[in-house]
Order: C-alpha cells, then structure tokens, then sequence
DNA sequence: TATCTAATTAGATACTTATCGAATTTGGAG
DNA sequence: CTCCAAATTCGATAAGTATCTAATTAGATA
C-alpha cells in the first residue's frame, strides 16, 4: 500500500514555508538564496525544505556553475495531490506489469541492434513497455518538448516516430498539451523501470 | 489569500491515523466506537482526529439516538486536494460575488410570496445568484438524489424545475453525474451564503 | 428522575520538527 | 593551489501535537 507515501506527501506539503516554496517555483526556477531572500529566511532553513520537497518528488534541481537551481515538477504535483482521492480503489495495482531486470535486459538485447536501433516495435504487450520505457531515458524530466523535438529524438532509434511517440502518450510515459510533451513521473508509468 | 487554507488542509490530512479514517470513511459512515475499534485507538483520540477532519470540512455528522455517525464529503475532498494545484491562479477571485446580507434580505423578501413561492426567475445574475442560493438550503450535503427528487423539491418554490436545476448545475451549486446530483461544497458556489 | 451509553474535554507525556548560528563542504575562477 | 560564493550539515532551542487516562457532558430510555 503506498499509503504511507500519502500521508507523507500531506505531512510535507502541509506546511507555510513549503508551500510559498512551491508558489514560488510555480513561476518559474529559484536559487536558494534568492528564495531565502524572498521569503525572508536563512539558507539552511531553505535546504531544510527544498530537501524534503525533494524527498516527495515534486522539486528537482539543476546546477549552472556554483549556483543551484529547484524546479517544480508541476506534473508530479498533481499526480500526488490526487492519489488520496484513489486510496481504496482497485485501479491501485500499479505498476501493473512487474518484470525481471534480466528478462528487460534480454528483451532489449533482442530488439535494438549493436548500432542503437530498434529492429520493430514489439507486438507483445510487456515487450513493447519495456522497449518504449528504454527508449525514453533520453528525455528529461520537467523540459517541455515541441513535437519536432520528439520526433528528431525518437528517430535515433526508429523511423516511425510517430507510433512510438503515440504509444508512449498512451501507455502514460508522456504527456501532451497543446502539441508540447512532457515526460511523466515514473509513478504513472505502467511498468517500473 | 486562501494559502493557510491549503495548508492546513494538508497538514490535517498528513497524518497516518487520519488517512486510515478516511480509507474507512470511504466506505461508508461509522460511528466513534466503530472506528476506534477499527484502528485499534481509544475514544478521545478518534474525537481528536475527527474533530480536525470536520474542521477542513470534509467530515460531518449526523445522529441517530445516542450514536454519531461520521460522514466523508468526498466533492469536498476532491475540491481541496486540489486547490494546491491553482495557488496562483487569476481565477482565485472566488467568490466572485459579495452581497451585504441586508441585500439579500430584500432581494428575498422581493422574488418570494408569502406562501414561499418564487414569483419569477430574476434575471440580473446577482439577484438570481441569491434566489438560487436561498432555494438550495433544503438540500442536504453528501446526499445523492435522482433527477425526479430534485425536480419534485423544486416544485415547492416553482414549475419551471427544469430550468432552475440547471442554473444551479452551471453555476457549481450541484454537482451531476450519471444522472444523480449532489451538493457542492460552500467553497465551489459563485456566492456566499 | 435515575440510568445507561456514546462522545467529549482536560491534563500529562513523549515525540516530532521549524528555525537559526556556526562550522563544513562543494565546485568554479583567478 | 588558493580563494570565493553558494549550499549543506550539525547541534541547540522552542513550538507543536498524537495519544492516553480520568473526569465530564449529552441524549435517550425506562
């Protein structure tokens, strides 16, 4: 039961400080001092939250030189404030497929050729998620990407781009919103990976 | 700003006791014993949780002899958890319409007989906000009702049913699904009351 | 009215945690 | 290598709170 994985999400985002954090980071990208600043607080009490919003999966950061940039992962924000409302439904079985990481390392050596390529789209169900899942590790997490993007990457691996990017919009890998995409937190994927 | 709002939501729901009364609660009401016994608590720590429950409105009571009931507003819940999701959003000017309660006296006393009838559907949105408002409060909340128990409710007060059942659906008053209707949370109507 | 049951209140204890100053770490830049 | 700025860690303090027992209240029934 992810359970306890609820409750902690309230626990940290029931909080003054974290949530003017995460209003903060809703317009955009902070550094941690501009953020003590704005919130009239001092940096460690600043590292004190971002961690635990990190801890919940809804900050991540990126360094440029010295300075530490958090992000919210707006995506994942909305996953975890609605997980409460599923608490006792059946639909609850996710991941719905489990698989061996040595039976996904044989179903990638099976379908990718030495030169990176995907050889077909697996027609079996639990094939075709762990083929997909592989191949999206390129994309970053909380980058919104315009549908030309997609296609360029996809194409490294397959030239029917436009199955694999439908098939990873509907099997949950991604999200599409007025024609930008955004990778989905693995909580949503239908296999773990 | 509603931001303590959130928070306290939050913090009130982030706790594993409390998420464990709402998984039961979700099921259906119980009364105080019941859930003590359930949990495996004693009596006053359930009126403590309780009690924080009801205060961000998403438990209420009801009686029966000498036992309480406890209910979950679950529309109420669902609006809550994701009020997270608009914290910045221009729309949060709800309600979007304030009336002095000496207005809304008068406007009642105008659109109403003494019999309690409505003599007619004011057309200036405020003035129908209100009549419409005033018509609800026989309405209970977390009760669902069919099409024909609110169209014979609405009888009571006029014989255009039809069209004062669907002022209230779009104008958030109700909720509709598969043909039955429910109360909204106060915090969802256009207009305080 | 007296009595019974469910619920609540009050007060105590133990545990958690938000915040800060001081010290330390990290990763460039000169 | 040395210096610098940003971030983090550590330890202390103060505030908050989940849970219990014991005592009290509220409503119904006889």
């Amino acid at each position: 039961m992810q359970l306890d994985k609820v409750v902690n999400f309230h626990k940290v985002v029931g909080d003054p400080t974290r949530i003017r954090i995460i209003s903060l980071l809703k317009q955009g990208p902070l550094h941690g001092q501009a953020i003590a600043n704005k919130l009239g607080l001092k940096p460690p009490t600043i590292t004190h939250h971002v961690a635990k919003l990190k801890q919940i999966g809804i900050v991540y950061q990126r360094r440029d030189k010295n300075t530490i940039y958090f992000y919210l992962d707006q995506k994942k924000l909305e996953y975890s404030a609605n997980a409460i409302l599923q608490l006792g439904e059946v639909t609850n079985v996710r991941p719905e497929m489990s698989v061996e990481d040595k039976d996904k390392l044989s179903i990638v050596k099976n379908f990718f050729a030495p030169d990176g390529t995907l050889k077909q789209i697996p027609s079996q169900r639990k094939k075709k998620l762990v083929v997909l899942a592989y191949m999206i590790r390129g994309i970053e997490t909380g980058k919104l990407y315009e549908e030309k993007e997609i296609n360029e990457y996809i194409k490294q691996f397959h030239e029917d781009y436009a199955t694999i990017r439908r098939e990873w919009v509907m099997n949950h890998f991604m999200y599409r919103e007025n024609n930008q995409y955004e990778l989905n937190p693995k909580e949503m994927w239908p296999i773990e990976f």
